[in-house]
DNA sequence: CGATTTTTTGAATCATATCAACGTACGTGG
DNA sequence: CCACGTACGTTGATATGATTCAAAAAATCG
């Protein structure tokens, strides 16, 4: 069985084969193109979104309309509105594909029983919240402590994969500055190295 | 029995007479003088605090050494390193008294058995997680979609009582701009009003 | 290929930071 | 109870990082 799922649930707890046989039997195959959304602005969250294949990103939409990335996505990755997902009441994040995609559905129904036959899987999301969270603790404390050149090198070290695939509206969205701030920080990059 | 804690508690779930009494008998209370530290930089944080009186802040230090305020905590707050709490690992921020303070701890150990014995417990602390990840998100999206005024005036809307009693240096820290910063902001509201 | 999206560049402007100085208040030890 | 020191708040002058608006260049898509 080779599967990026069932290795990116082994990366963080332990699921046997037997048991992501189960798993398997709840989830839902996507295919969506880009600019499609796979959620908008005050749907209840209804699934887990994993990346099998493509690139997506969550975002919220402020009182003047502008969009704010809060998370991008691409192959082996979660993601979702957590809090909506949760609580299953409507969120405020939208979720938009940038490069098709295949993602995996993991329905809240079907996951809060599985929970109860898998108990490794609990774990699993607990973790996965945990890092949710303590990300977007580091990201509000980089936000607030280094320069927007600083955040840039950092997630361009973190996450190669990601800046190097996603457009620059998106990761400067991400950083919290414009597409044209960033585009002079790549500039000033270049020309010091 | 006039508790400012059984009060809290039944604001977000349903404890009863009997159960508050199990939960009391497990909780320390810390008369802490202002200035020092209920926790500190790598520290597991072994404890959540709720503040019966006074007023405490949570931050992080950068690099250059200087400090970040995570939150704030007045009377019938809870305040912790929430990650640091749920992993017991060491964690990265500190906690500082601001006012002479009377604090309940709530250790780790005893909140797991209890959450064996009081269900509703559990209820409690998953919804208080949720609130400070809901929290943390708003206050990202904030701080990359509007200006230090506009952050300030909300902060003083929803929490007129924090924003009334706490210096302005921490409240600055909070909002991510320096107190210089927040003493023009003040000026620039009271000239207008 | 044309149409749209994405990226780059320039010039002007703005919000906030920085550095330095001064004012105020408060609490503690003498 | 006063005086002193430390913590907190304000103000001014200047610097800087990032935004805005406009336009052109480059890349991508059907």
């Amino acid at each position: 069985m080779a599967s990026l799922l069932f290795d990116n649930f082994n990366k963080y707890s332990f699921i046997t084969a037997d048991e992501f046989v189960q798993i398997e039997q709840v989830l839902i195959k996507r295919f969506v193109k880009k600019k499609k959304n796979l959620l908008h602005e005050g749907d209840i969250c209804r699934y887990l979104y994993f990346v099998e294949k493509g690139a997506l990103r969550s975002y919220t939409i402020d009182k003047q309309g502008n969009e704010h990335v809060m998370q991008l996505a691409i192959e082996d990755y979660w993601i979702a509105d957590l809090s909506s997902f949760i609580t299953q009441t409507p969120g405020n994040l939208a979720i938009e594909v940038i490069e098709d995609c295949e993602v995996l559905l993991l329905p809240h129904p079907a996951l809060e029983q599985l929970y109860d036959t898998i108990p490794s899987l609990g774990t699993f999301f607990r973790k996965l919240y945990q890092r949710a969270y303590v990300h977007l603790q580091a990201r509000l404390h980089s936000s607030q402590s280094i320069s927007a050149e600083e955040r840039y090198l950092e997630l361009m070290k973190q996450h190669p994969k990601i800046s190097s695939r996603i457009p620059l509206i998106y990761i400067a969205s991400y950083l919290g500055i414009t597409a044209e701030s960033l585009s002079r920080i790549r500039k000033h990059i270049h020309s010091k190295a």
